[in-house]
RNA sequence: GAGCCGUUAGCUCAGGCGGUUAGAGCAUCUGACUUUUAAUCAGAGGGUCCCGGGUUCGAGUCCCGGACGGCUCACCA
């Protein structure tokens, strides 16, 4: 075996396909990987999280066992009943009165989609179309619906009473004897959160159940009867959900969140019971806010994917996805800049180790789509590109530009450079638009300050061909005549004037390439206040 | 209380299977640039690797115990 090649990489997903591998030995079967999306609520970064980790392992598989087929199914749940309006949904109140049903069932809110969860997953779709992903969304109504389901469903009749001798030890006390893995959908009021369970008829395929259980916003209708479990007439609970897909896909890989380590332990009972075997198992860390908390998806704190794709490159999102799920990250808006940094070092990295042909150890072979840019042969990053958007400011991108292309030239030199320097501006200039900017305190001139702004405008307005050099000398001259023993004193207040921070840049230089004209514009306005 | 995960510089993090003096980026400080208070360059400071035991010739790394932090222990997915 070549010693560099994927068997001997040691990244974590290299990590998980050989364990992944030696499970079933030298099986020709379908390598199946299952991520799940919950469409009670907006996608967010767990969410790509959750379809982005599992496609890692599975390019792993690829380069290991090229031969090895496979497939990566995104699960989503839209049978569950809405307990909680989200906070992030408009017409909140008019959503409320279809607390308890299945979420494929409720009136999408924004007014554009076929149904509540159907919106979700038009956002979930658009949130990962930018990733490159394979992968195949199956929707857990349709599943119900055609009776795809309806096999494993009857052996959860058959297997009735183990599964709950399995569940009932996990449950609290007063919940025990009322459980049951079934929750019928109520024909008369739609809800699927009101029903309990009253009896179970295997040979019959049915349950009896009444409309009497006030739990997550419903609000029961008495209604009580017989109904078949199968066809989507009733759906099962979470635990035994999670163990009838994976035994009704063969799911062989599930990712999850380490709060659901509990879940998947009995679900993996549960699958066996079923007559199946329980994934191989990754939990991994959940991302916590600066303070160290458990990062929201209801609550505003934490970073939005909006916000991430606002302000850093898609690749630099993946990469971050990447590194280390099983430790818990800090994940703030201060902290995004750097995590840009980090990723174009290791672009620049990848391109080195890409002329010596050993890419396969960079998390970049994973990172990278078709479309990505490969190299980047400058030094520029964020916070460079920062420093100057805070001394040009964010409104005029073709003089960034220009100034970034005089000041690394290496930016113009191949395709892939270019658009990563183009996508670092533009993240950066959003992130200080949004984010550094509005924090600005506005300077108030003193009498001093007034009378050097004046004198330079002067300047500027009788001699607006001066070159870098000359008005570097023309402002010396200026503190010169006010600070004679430190003439650099000047620099300070024009600084803050221009461009509301105590250093910057080269102000000949700077003025030249700003344009004369523009800076007297904003001296004059700074004046005017 | 039980379980899982974590704790390395001010901050964010690296440290394959134990091996020399524990690293990086940012931040901070100093200096240089014959006209800047820099976006450049050079340099510096900064660590009880959470604590205590153990194994070992040798522990940030392995084992045990403890502290602290986070999460889970729901008819939620």
């Amino acid at each position: 075996m070549n010693s560099s090649g994927p068997n001997n990489c040691r990244l974590w997903p290299y990590e998980e396909a050989r364990r992944l591998l030696e499970r079933d030995g030298d099986g020709a079967r379908e390598i199946v990987f299952e991520g799940g999306f919950g469409p009670s609520g907006l996608p967010h970064l767990g969410t790509m999280a959750e379809v982005l980790r599992p496609s890692f392992v599975r390019h792993a598989v690829r380069l290991i066992a090229p031969q090895r087929r496979s497939r990566l199914i995104v699960f989503i749940d839209d049978m569950d009943g809405l307990r909680k309006v989200p906070e992030n949904v408009p017409e909140r109140e008019r959503v409320e009165r279809y607390l308890g049903q299945p979420v494929s069932r409720i009136p999408d809110p924004f007014g554009c989609c076929e149904s509540f969860s159907g919106h979700m997953v038009k956002l979930l779709r658009e949130l990962l179309r930018p990733l490159h992903l394979e992968h195949e969304l199956i929707l857990s109504s349709e599943m119900y619906a055609n009776g795809r389901f309806d096999p494993i469903l009857r052996l959860v009749l058959e297997k009735y009473q183990e599964i709950i001798d399995l569940m009932v030890p996990t449950l609290r006390d007063e919940n025990r004897a009322a459980w049951s893995p079934f929750l019928p959908i109520c024909p008369s009021c739609e809800q699927v959160n009101s029903t309990r369970v009253i009896a179970h008829h295997p040979e019959r395929g049915t349950v009896e159940f009444s409309c009497e259980r006030t739990f997550g916003g419903s609000r029961p209708c008495g209604f009580s009867g017989e109904r078949s479990v199968l066809g989507g007439q009733a759906k099962v609970q979470w635990k035994v959900d999670w163990a009838m897909r994976w035994r009704l896909f063969g799911v062989d890989y599930e990712l999850y969140g380490k709060d659901l380590i509990d879940s998947a332990r009995l679900s993996g009972q549960i699958v066996r019971l079923l007559g199946g075997t329980p994934p191989l198992g990754f939990p991994f860390e959940m991302f916590l806010d600066e303070e160290g908390r458990k990062v929201s998806k209801s609550v505003g704190r934490g970073v939005t994917v909006e916000q991430w794709q606002r302000y850093a490159p898609i690749e630099a999102l993946k990469y971050f996805l990447f590194v280390n799920p099983r430790r818990a990250r800090k994940l703030f808006l201060a902290a995004i800049p750097q995590y840009v940094d980090e990723y174009l070092e290791e672009l620049r990295a990848y391109a080195a180790a890409k002329d010596e042909e050993k890419p396969l150890d960079s998390p970049l072979e994973f990172v990278l789509a078709p479309d990505s840019p490969r190299r980047f042969n400058s030094d520029l990053s964020f916070s460079l590109v920062m420093n100057v958007a805070a001394a040009l400011g964010v409104s005029d991108r073709e003089l960034m530009w220009n100034y970034l292309t005089r000041y690394d030239p290496a930016i113009l030199a191949d395709e892939d450079t270019r658009r990563m320097a183009e996508a670092l501006l533009a993240c950066a200039l959003n992130f200080r638009r949004d984010y550094l900017e509005p924090a600005l305190l506005p300077y108030e001139p003193q009498v001093q300050d007034r009378l050097i702004a004046q004198k330079l405008i002067d300047f500027l307005t009788t001699s607006p061909e001066a070159s870098a050099r000359e008005i570097e000398t023309a402002i010396y001259d200026i503190g010169r005549a006010l600070f004679p023993e430190k003439p650099g004193k000047v620099f300070q207040p024009l600084y803050r004037m221009i461009m509301q921070q105590d250093r910057g840049p080269r102000l000949g230089a700077f003025i030249r390439l700003a344009t004369p004209q523009r800076v007297i514009g904003i001296l004059e306005r700074r004046l005017a206040n």
